[in-house]
DNA sequence: GACCAGGCACATC
DNA sequence: GATGTGCATGGT
């Protein structure tokens, strides 16, 4: 399993080279961009936080004291925008409670300690806490999301679809426990699931294609 | 007009 | 534990 990981990160990296992802300027804005983009095309988030940075909410002070009906008006492009907006607050009442409103702060604390608490956040799931903490926190833990699972489905390397945490612990356990790996192989894997793994594909110029599968020797 | 997008909470069985 | 539904916009 660990040869077939690794030769679908080389594939995936020699076709699309440095990825640098994720996209954000900040550990706050890949926070905000983490909660933004739950169900939701990246285009519309990327519309949602230039709002924010409009109307500068983008600080966990300002966005904590701002009223919700407000800042849920800055991200209707992200949709579910009242949902997103508690969401939201709900994020920033910890960090400021918690970590004085510092990301830095934050990520001094162990991996496992920020998981439990952020997953115990409201509107926080795994994959968002995974992104918050490999991205904003640079923790090593592995982001498993749709396409994560549609592209290993797809090539059968999995047989059926698996849930969240099997899947992390399968590349967490097959991979060296690696930040900068880590948060590359997840931006290839959305870019050749966008590109290449949708519902309608073009699987024909997919760097996958054909893929090493178990027990294969490595084709060069 | 239907379907999808870098999920999650909640209700129900 | 598994399945269904609401949230809601913008692109294809």
């Amino acid at each position: 399993m660990r040869r077939v990981l690794l030769d679908i990160y080389e594939r995936m990296a020699g076709h699309y080279g440095p990825t640098g992802w994720w996209p954000a300027e900040t550990p706050f804005e890949v926070a905000v961009g983490a909660i933004l983009t739950q169900n939701t095309a990246w285009s519309n988030v990327t519309r949602a936080i230039g709002n924010l940075k409009a109307r500068t909410l983008l600080t966990p002070r300002k966005m904590a004291s701002c009223p919700q009906e407000e800042l849920a008006s800055a991200i209707v492009p992200a949709g579910c925008f009242r949902v997103k907006a508690k969401r939201l607050h709900s994020f920033c009442a910890y960090l400021l409670e918690r970590h004085h409103g510092s990301m830095r702060r934050m990520a001094g604390f162990p991996l496992d300690t920020l998981r439990a608490e952020l997953i115990g956040i409201s509107g926080l799931g795994p994959e968002t806490a995974d992104d918050i903490l490999l991205y904003a926190c640079g923790k090593p833990v592995f982001v498993v999301d749709a396409y994560t699972q549609r592209i290993l489905h797809r090539h059968g390397i999995i047989e059926a679809p698996m849930k969240y945490e099997p899947l992390r612990l399968l590349f967490e356990s097959n991979l060296p426990s690696d930040v900068p790996l880590f948060q590359e192989f997840h931006g290839l894997l959305v870019q050749t699931g966008r590109d290449f793994c949708r519902p309608n594909p073009a699987c024909d110029a997919c760097p996958l294609n054909p893929l090493l599968r178990p027990g294969q020797p490595v084709r060069r």
